[in-house]
DNA sequence: CGCCAGGCTAGCG
DNA sequence: CGCTAGCATGGC
């Protein structure tokens, strides 16, 4: 057993940890108080999350200004590393357009982090993840855990452990239909497959970050979007910019500039607009524009 | 019932 | 290359 204290003011721009790990980042982590995870919104404040990282159960909680850790291990650096704490977010802001809306989702969201995930537990979330509502993508990723992961028991409760790369491997297509995973069932399989003898996906990292986006696609159920995901919320390429629904369609009304009908082009005029740390302006958007939509039941419009 | 959700792949011109 | 039909599933 270890513990430890991370005080907010010691963090350029604070910590929203939340909205770190709510924002549809990460499917990595557990709320405490349970069934309506992330479905209620608000009641997160100061609530345990819980992982297992590295084969060490994490638990984690923002209170009074200060980010308490408790683990079967000293996981201080991971914990820094995992959400981005090295980040120095006041710089990011200041190198960010001057723009309402991306003022208003930062000082909303002041804190929020982008997370770096292990690379194939993000990789199966994101193939996961296309065509599929935020929240059922939590639902997906935590019944695989309980079902396909390492059980570690810590102060008294079982914790899981994502299924590792060779259990996946060699699942039948029907064990993840049967979950509801649907189309992507063998995607995950396949790429499971491809990973096997390289789980950390050390040939998956490439420095220059369009190539990288243009690599990680060679795995099944990995397209450009999806990459972005990768690039952005495991492998630290801050300026990649996941265009997903959400964000064309801001695109389109906000900024129709950056309009484009292919990916790359959108992808390189949006970059160019928001700045060096666009990955991290998109994901505020996101969240912003999520949030605000299914508090108001409406478009917001600034 | 129809429509949509952090898209991708295969197959066409 | 660019374009599009088809793809599972659940919630409204």
């Amino acid at each position: 057993m270890d513990s430890g204290v991370i005080l907010n003011s010691s963090l350029s721009g604070g910590l929203d940890l939340q909205a770190t790990l709510e924002s549809g980042q990460t499917y990595l982590w557990d709320r405490d108080d349970g069934e309506d995870y992330l479905s209620s919104g608000l009641s997160g404040g100061s609530a345990w999350y819980s992982s297992v990282i590295e084969g060490s159960v994490i638990r984690l909680r923002q209170v009074e200004g200060q980010l308490e850790w408790r683990s079967t291990s000293n996981v201080d650096k991971v914990i820094r590393r995992v959400l981005g704490l090295d980040d120095d977010l006041d710089q990011i802001m200041k190198m960010s357009i001057e723009d309402s809306l991306i003022e208003s989702a930062y000082s909303t969201y002041k804190g929020m982090r982008i997370v770096r995930d292990p690379f194939f537990p993000c990789v199966v979330s994101f193939i996961c993840s296309s065509q599929m509502k935020v929240e059922r993508i939590f639902g997906m990723q935590q019944r695989l855990r309980r079902k396909y992961g390492d059980k570690i028991r810590f102060e008294g409760k079982d914790y899981y452990e994502y299924p590792k790369v060779e259990v996946l491997a060699d699942l039948d297509e029907s064990d993840l239909r049967e979950m509801g995973f649907g189309y992507r069932a063998p995607y995950v399989i396949e790429t499971a497959k491809m990973l096997k003898n390289d789980p950390d996906g050390v040939g998956y990292f490439v420095e220059d970050y369009e190539q990288n986006r243009e690599k990680l696609t060679e795995l099944r159920g990995v397209g450009q979007k999806v990459a972005d995901c990768i690039c952005l919320f495991s492998l630290g390429h801050l300026e990649a910019v996941p265009l997903d629904t959400w964000i064309r369609s801001t695109i389109k009304t906000h900024y129709p500039n950056c309009d484009h009908k292919s990916y790359q082009d959108m992808s390189q005029a949006v970059r160019n607009k928001f700045g060096p740390y666009a990955g991290y302006v998109q994901t505020y958007i996101f969240h912003y524009l999520r949030h605000e939509a299914g508090r108001t039941s409406n478009i917001v419009s600034l």
